[in-house]
DNA sequence: GATATTTACTTTGTATGCAAAGTAAAAGTA
DNA sequence: TACTTTTACTTTGCATACAAAGTAAATATC
């Protein structure tokens, strides 16, 4: 490939994954309206969903969202009601973040949302979407030098 | 898979998206800081240098920004002096983005950059990075309905 | 040819994303 | 124990994303 080839908006793997990560936003958009929540704040609360009690530098880690960012996101699911944090008693720089029992009943309703979005997906069948995944994994390791 | 594998966090091809995109916005940064450009403003200048001039709605399309983040963008652009806008003459409503001679010389020193963000992914090799971007297109499609 | 509609952009308001600086508490060290 | 360093978060400042409302100019319709 040449320096301008190279340099072909078409070639670049950044712009596909920046295309496909905003369009994954506007569709899961209209999927978590009726909780009111938003698409960071949904993989928060994934992550609460799995753990169901997790230091704030845990969800950084789990949910790859970063630490000055989470802070605002888990205000308003705080202020939406799905949460609360408490300080821990043995090391009070720590915070725990704790689902409500609004938060925990909420998964029922979110379970329907992974299958919605699956049904979109028609042109990749599943033995693609791992090997996509696969990929991907292998992709993020190096950008991150995990 | 079960409901409750569905909603894990491993299992989200969303978030995987969500990750290497902002993972990709970060590997860039300190590549076109000698540009004092952003990754957007990248986007718009690697539109701009392969096809010279474009109106606002064709570069929309070829960056897939926004509009309304677009004219934000294109502002800190003009003020950096690498593009200038003109009205179109047949149809004031259109505007056309050109290029400052200062936006075409940039070309040349950006041609390193994707040759030193390949060197950062060494987990793929050349097959698979066009397995991959085969994937994500077909990926994008499903997801813009396009 | 006046009005309705469409098009091309911009503006506004809300919610991140991120680096860097700031804060407070725990741990390490002399 | 007083001082330094590290940790765990929060705050700040800047730059997007994005839906929705707004604006102005070109088109379509009657």
């Amino acid at each position: 490939m040449t320096d301008d080839d190279l340099l072909k908006l078409d070639n670049q793997l950044c712009h596909r994954f920046y295309s496909v990560s905003n369009a994954f936003t506007r569709a899961y958009r209209p999927l978590l309206q009726k909780m009111d929540i938003t698409y960071p704040q949904y993989l928060v609360l994934l992550a609460l969903w799995e753990h169901k009690k997790l230091t704030i530098s845990a969800l950084v880690e789990k949910s790859r969202i970063d630490p000055g960012g989470l802070t605002l996101i888990l205000k308003k699911l705080e202020q939406k009601g799905y949460v609360y944090i408490q300080t821990s008693e043995q090391d009070k720089r720590v915070k725990q973040v704790v689902l409500t029992t609004k938060g925990k009943a909420a998964k029922a309703d979110a379970a329907a949302i992974p299958k919605e979005l699956l049904c979109q997906i028609k042109n990749l069948d599943m033995n693609e979407l791992q090997l996509l995944s696969g990929l991907i994994d292998k992709l993020y390791c190096d950008l991150t030098h995990s």
